[in-house]
RNA sequence: GCCUCCAUAGCUCAGCUGGAUAGAGCAACGGUUUUCUAAACCGUAGGCCGUAGGUUCGAGUCCUACUGGGGGUACCA
């Protein structure tokens, strides 16, 4: 890398000026405002120099100049070195990374494991917005370590046991009248959440009668009938009554196939599986190892905790005293099994933020029992999805659901593509793989150019505006390339030059960081670095193409380096939109 | 109460390990097409970076306090 280098021949000068090495030096990326590509802070090393800043920066230009190539001129502003690369090193650089399949795969994660869970829905009701935007990170997440050389395994939790499993059958058995998906025609995890808000309906209805005879709420919410029942229901499963399995069994398969469904069409897959009816079980191998290392201790009532206070956390339950587990005992299991399955070197948690506090307890807990794939879990918390009308709640039907966005946003996308009327010689099952493309494009990047530790805000509106810093726009951006090559029949070769046009330079320093930003996006689990980066390229060459001619270019050389960089502009766009789910169609 | 995250333009967001005059998009206003895709490009306007201190040659960025908001602190998952 050129800053390497750079920050080497700097290191020289002072050596060579000054008698000592500067300790570490930094460059950062010149100001649009000023002249140059890099640029050297000289205050902090003035102590050395022992001259003013001016001065300084000045004298390491003027070594710089006159004893590397990379660099063609310098200018210096009050105490900062701008250091100018000469035009030829980014036509090397074209030539170089146009002619290398690989670039921007990055090396990091040669050799490593690394297992994402995401997506770990409960198996009571449809997925929504929330779990949109945890299914597109924990797919981006995935294909930004790839990226990165890491060998990846997605992995999904099915949450598909527990109390609220079991208010849905029990709605369904007394309200239900035996409907199934195929009798009304429904998807089946509509279905099956239809009946987890019945009995919400009804379960609010005996807790306001129970208030009204005089009974304070808290208990109520314990009395009501349609409550017992569910937890009546739920000691049945565990003891594997035949009947209760049975329905259990039929109405998780519905919700399976409708989420596979929603899967498919949001393009998220998984290689691993793990379903909690099943782990359940696994963590209180766990409570015993605890104990005998001294690491739990066991309460008179025989219920099992771990003393965290030392940690600045609290006391934490791990069984309860009837011998059942609990949800950290579970997530206990599931890691070990995890490990087992594929002996990962990282495992990564999507798990949204609210539950930060679970997650320093399991990584703390796994950490005190010696395991050792307890330092390689992270857990990736991401923010809560907001709505302009206030927070999502499941319960009172106050969510955006996920099949419908995706409707809403193809739908949006098919009026503006009719609208601009560019679809000539489209057959029409090319016509819906566009609008669905563009929708799905619109929404993933919406969802993605976030950073993900910030809660978010989904405005309809907004989210469905295919202008300006949206995925339709990159899109948009790729398919002009295309067009543009489609038109030229040959594939573009470059020719090393010694002079380049300021449009053209400034692309080139832009793609020259690609492989830069697809480490750092690895580093930080974050999409939205690789959003934000595409979006840049997107309008630097739409700059470039305005400004510039490409095909009506009458100088050949320069036509083909046009054309070369064009082309590798798309390359990298399409990586980055791929990275993020999204398709880089080449018409639109 | 305690713990934790957040606060940048009217709105939604960038701002890398502290560096020069804080950037985009949307919304508003104005301009660019005798076509290499205008889903584009250019311009105007819009900011005491929540408040007050502190560290530093230098703070949106680090520290402290405060204000406002989210989440957590369950023998729910």
């Amino acid at each position: 890398m050129i800053e390497q280098e750079l920050t080497g021949y700097i290191t020289q000068a002072f050596e060579t000026l000054y008698g000592q090495q500067p300790e570490g030096v930094k460059l950062e990326t010149t100001r649009q405002d000023f002249e140059g590509d890099y640029t050297f802070v000289v205050f902090p090393y003035i102590k050395i120099s022992k001259k003013n800043p001016e001065q300084t920066a000045t004298e390491v230009g003027e070594y710089i100049i006159s004893n590397t190539t990379e660099v063609s001129s310098f200018n210096v502003v009050k105490g900062f070195l701008n250091l100018v690369i000469a035009d030829n090193y980014w036509s090397n650089f074209l030539n170089a990374a146009y002619n290398n399949s690989d670039f921007g795969k990055g090396i990091i994660g040669k050799e490593q494991k690394v297992m994402v869970e995401y997506s770990s829905p409960n198996t009571n009701k449809p997925l929504h917005l929330g779990h949109t935007r945890n299914n597109l990170l924990g797919w981006s997440v995935s294909e930004i370590l790839k990226a990165n050389g890491y060998d990846v395994y997605k992995a999904n939790l099915v949450n598909d046991r527990g109390i609220h499993i079991c208010k849905s059958m029990i709605a369904w058995i007394k309200y239900g009248n035996g409907e199934t998906p195929e009798t009304t025609n429904t998807k089946g995890d509509k279905l099956v959440g239809k009946y987890y808000v019945e009995f919400e309906k009804y379960y609010r209805a005996e807790v306001k009668e129970l208030i009204a005879n005089g009974i304070i709420e808290a208990d109520a919410e314990k009395q009501a009938p349609l409550m017992i029942e569910a937890q009546e229901m739920l000691r049945k499963w565990e003891a594997h009554d035949e009947e209760t399995l049975r329905i259990w069994n039929m109405m998780n398969g519905w919700v399976y196939k409708g989420f596979e469904e929603t899967y498919n069409r949001m393009g998220v897959d998984f290689d691993n599986y793990y379903y909690e009816s099943q782990t359940y079980l696994l963590g209180k191998k766990f409570v015993d190892e605890g104990l005998a290392q001294g690491v739990f201790y066991k309460k008179p009532d025989g219920s099992v905790w771990i003393d965290l206070t030392a940690n600045g956390l609290d006391e934490k339950l791990v069984l309860r005293a009837d011998g059942t587990s609990v949800y950290i005992t579970q997530d206990l299991g599931t890691a070990q099994k995890k490990y087992e399955d594929v002996g990962y070197d990282k495992s990564i948690y999507v798990v949204a933020n609210e539950q930060d506090y679970h997650f320093k307890v399991l990584k703390l807990i796994l950490q005190k029992l010696g395991k050792p794939y307890a330092p390689g879990i992270f857990h990736l918390s991401y923010g809560m999805v907001d709505l302009p009308s206030g927070k999502m709640k499941s319960r009172e039907g106050t969510v955006v659901d996920a099949d419908e966005l995706m409707d809403e946003m193809v739908q949006a996308a098919k009026e503006k593509t009719t609208e601009l009327g560019k679809t000539e010689g489209f057959t029409d099952a090319e016509m819906n793989h566009l609008y669905n493309a563009l929708g799905m494009g619109a929404l993933k990047y919406f969802l993605l150019k976030v950073d993900p530790q910030k809660r978010m805000l989904f405005n309809p509106a907004e989210s469905i505006d295919l202008h300006g810093n949206t995925g339709p726009f990159i899109q948009y951006t790729h398919a002009r390339i295309c067009s543009v090559m489609r038109t030229f029949g040959k594939i573009p070769q470059p020719v090393l030059v010694e002079t380049l046009d300021k449009f053209e330079k400034e692309l080139l320093a832009l793609l020259y960081t690609w492989p830069s930003i697809i480490i750092e996006a690895g580093k930080l689990y974050s999409p939205a670095i690789i959003a934000n980066y595409i979006y840049e390229v997107a309008k630097e060459f739409n700059r470039l193409y305005h400004e510039l001619s490409l095909l009506r270019e009458v100088d050949e050389t320069i036509k083909n380096n046009r054309l070369a960089m064009s082309q590798l502009t798309a390359n990298v766009i399409k990586q980055g939109l791929n990275i993020l789910g999204i398709e880089a169609v080449e018409r639109m």
